[in-house]
DNA sequence: TAAGCGTGGTA
DNA sequence: TTACCAAGCTT
């Protein structure tokens, strides 16, 4: 089968089988002419790093909600939409969306650029998103390339090479698929495929649109592709956070740094995170201990220590007092939405 | 260039 | 319970 036919043949399977989403322009819309909006193409396409659809939707609905243009998101305080972000993850991402967002209101007034290099040189748009949004709001024929479409290409053509080194072979096998007309629906639909049938673990080939012409079918070796090196063991580090509030019932937290871990997030203060938690209190209190979290990040386990103390009056410029009005916990990155779920009950009033 | 960067679902 | 995994980008 060649690459024509293969674009073909999954492009009719994309026009029976499209999964519905809230930012989709599904076959059959576009071809009664109607066009995707480029920002909401872009917003779900970087919500959708590392991310998956069913953890998307409430976030994109909310963020579309409250800011339906690009100008609209532009305009928003930086902090309303860390808030916004909380609990998706990634947090650079939210950073860059702002300045992105900002880029496209002020460079190229409100019109998101078409060409792929342009797109690339924008904040927090990298080589896959430059060709999803190139793609799928444009329908340029770009070829994105995401996990989905890495395993796809893997088993169609049963690369055995680890990932990542195997990236550029399977980027180029990719590349010489992607049709030319029709180039937003194919990149979905290569994406649904891997989301929904050519799975991580037991895919279900007996369905696939390519189980004719998939060579690791035919070896038997599509459930072992891709191979990927071997990720090292994650360390754990230990630390504890302090929640209190001021004698006006104001909750005492900070602004995390840009740069780093949570860059941006609010979080309550908190000791070193390392080997061993030491107990580093950012201000003289009577500190009581309610009880200890998990969480896992990327690259390391994480406990707290979770400390509770009452009518804090010596507050550094370094805090942020937010009174019950202003304080939601939802604003808070997962992690410290976990500390602040031990403490709470310690807080009646 | 390889490491840093979240979270929730799943087996 | 742990390890893996998901529509990656930045430095």
């Amino acid at each position: 089968m060649n690459h024509g036919e293969l674009a073909t043949s999954l492009l009719a399977w994309y026009d029976k089988s499209a999964r519905e989403m809230p930012w989709r322009v599904g076959p059959a819309q576009r071809k009664a002419g109607i066009k995707p909006d480029p920002y909401r193409i872009w917003l779900s396409e970087v919500m959708l790093q590392q991310t998956t659809v069913a953890a998307v939707k409430k976030y994109f609905e909310r963020f579309t909600s409250l800011w339906p243009t690009v100008n609209d998101l532009a305009a928003a305080p930086d902090d309303q939409v860390m808030g916004e972000w909380a609990g998706l993850g990634y947090y650079a991402r939210a950073r860059n969306l702002l300045k992105c967002a900002r880029v496209v209101a002020t460079d190229h007034g409100g019109i998101f650029p078409q060409d792929r290099k342009t797109l690339l040189s924008l904040p927090g748009i990298g080589p896959y998103t430059a060709a999803s949004v190139a793609s799928i709001a444009f329908d340029l024929p770009e070829t994105v390339v995401d996990g989905n479409v890495e395993r796809v290409m893997s088993r169609l053509h049963n690369v055995h090479d680890p990932l990542p080194l195997s990236k550029p072979q399977l980027t180029d096998l990719a590349t010489r698929t992607t049709p030319k007309k029709r180039a937003g629906d194919y990149a979905q639909a290569i994406m649904d495929l891997g989301a929904t049938i050519c799975t991580p673990k037991s895919p279900a080939c007996g369905i696939c649109p390519w189980f004719a012409p998939c060579i690791a079918r035919t070896k038997g070796t599509a459930a072992e592709l891709p191979k990927k090196v071997a990720k090292p063991v994650k360390p754990t580090r230990k630390g504890f956070a302090y929640i209190a509030r001021t004698p006006s019932k104001a909750w005492i937290l900070e602004r995390r740094p840009e740069k780093g871990l949570l860059g941006g997030m609010l979080g309550w203060p908190g000791s070193q995170w390392a080997t061993e938690a030491q107990h580093e209190p950012p201000f003289d209190a009577d500190w009581t201990e309610l009880g200890e979290i998990k969480h896992t990040f990327t690259h390391f386990h994480l406990f707290l220590r979770v400390m509770v103390a009452s009518d804090i009056q010596n507050i550094s410029e370094s805090h942020i007092t937010l009174g019950a009005n202003e304080f939601k916990s939802s604003d808070l990155p997962t992690v410290m939405r976990k500390v602040f779920d031990i403490a709470q009950p310690n807080f009646t009033d």
